[in-house]
DNA sequence: CGTAATGCGGATATTGTATATCCATTAGGA
DNA sequence: TCCTAATGGATATACAATATCCGCATTACG
């Protein structure tokens, strides 16, 4: 069981995206870069997180990603989701109506104990993704990170700036 | 993210083995049958299961598996990390080192908060599956399938027990 | 206007992992 | 001695993750 790695990229965009000043857009390219990783996979990614509607994008020269929404109302949930979907973990295909001496077409309503349980740890694990924010992890990230670090960084990020 | 479907299969062979007699075992074959799944790949389940000491296998004719120690003394966790392995659900690739504004070389010791939390949602979702045991399933089943179905079931894997 | 840069979405190739099967070996019961 | 069972290695198959490519619509800017 493994998350995708855009799950990671992701999130690193979202946490860059939260330190720019209001209102300020970067694009797929600049955030590909930054993080060494394939601009056009990325960009996937990222239209996953448009399309529910944690960024949004805008067309032409000066176009690029912003944060639509404050940092403080989107969880690491909605990230997560956003790129991996909403499944489930543990997938039931209902083997226990497999059994010979069952008889044929017997279906039982509702999941069993073995599925409430899988899906219990299921929810505890979104609970968790669910209480963290994104402002809670730019304020993390620029309060451990090296100050002469996050001055090279700021101004990186600074000539990429669109609008 | 998605467990493999062995998962789904070990948890129900585990709730059959734990239901049998003291000392009583099945066979794969048997297990295989029992929920329609292919006996070649459910071997290699139960065999992560008792190499990891979940189950005792012997062989010959009237050989089989039975669980290795109590029921109460197998988590869920256990069982599911048997076969799915015990690593992170969220794997960090380091992209954060690819930075063109940062050094090259540059190797932040520690993860950082971005992995933590991460981290800390699989914590609360192995929390929550090493809290359920083997034993506590069992008497669940027991209680929630119909009494009709129980003996049919049970008349069925009485044939199929060896030793 | 025209041009270049951008997000968007579809199609497709590539890679890797989960799934499934096969076989040789070892061991034990009858 | 023969049959059955687990074990472990090798291998085939199916499918999803990864990655790339291209055509299109939109927009900023000269
Ligand atoms: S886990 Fe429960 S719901 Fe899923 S197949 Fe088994 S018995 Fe059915
Ligand atoms: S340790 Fe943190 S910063 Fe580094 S790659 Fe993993 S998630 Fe990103």
């Amino acid at each position: 069981m493994q998350l995708r790695n855009q799950v990671e990229w992701v999130l690193h965009c979202c946490a860059i995206l939260a330190m720019l000043p209001e209102g300020a857009r970067l694009s797929t390219r600049a955030l590909a870069e930054f993080h060494g990783v394939p601009k056009e996979y990325l960009s996937k990614a990222l239209q996953s997180l448009a399309q529910v509607g944690i960024v949004e994008g805008s067309l032409g020269p000066a176009g690029g990603y912003r944060l639509a929404r404050p940092a403080s109302a989107i969880s690491f949930l909605d990230i997560v989701e956003a790129v991996e979907g909403g499944g489930r973990s543990f997938a039931c295909t209902e083997i226990r109506c497999n059994a010979p001496c069952h008889p044929p077409g017997f279906r039982p309503e509702g999941p069993c104990q073995v599925a409430r349980i899988m899906w219990r740890a299921d929810d505890a694990w979104r609970r968790e993704l669910a209480a963290q924010s994104l402002s809670a992890l730019a304020d993390q990230l620029g309060r451990e990170l090296p100050a002469d670090l996050q001055s090279r960084t700021a101004g990186w990020l600074k000539k990429r700036i669109s609008s």
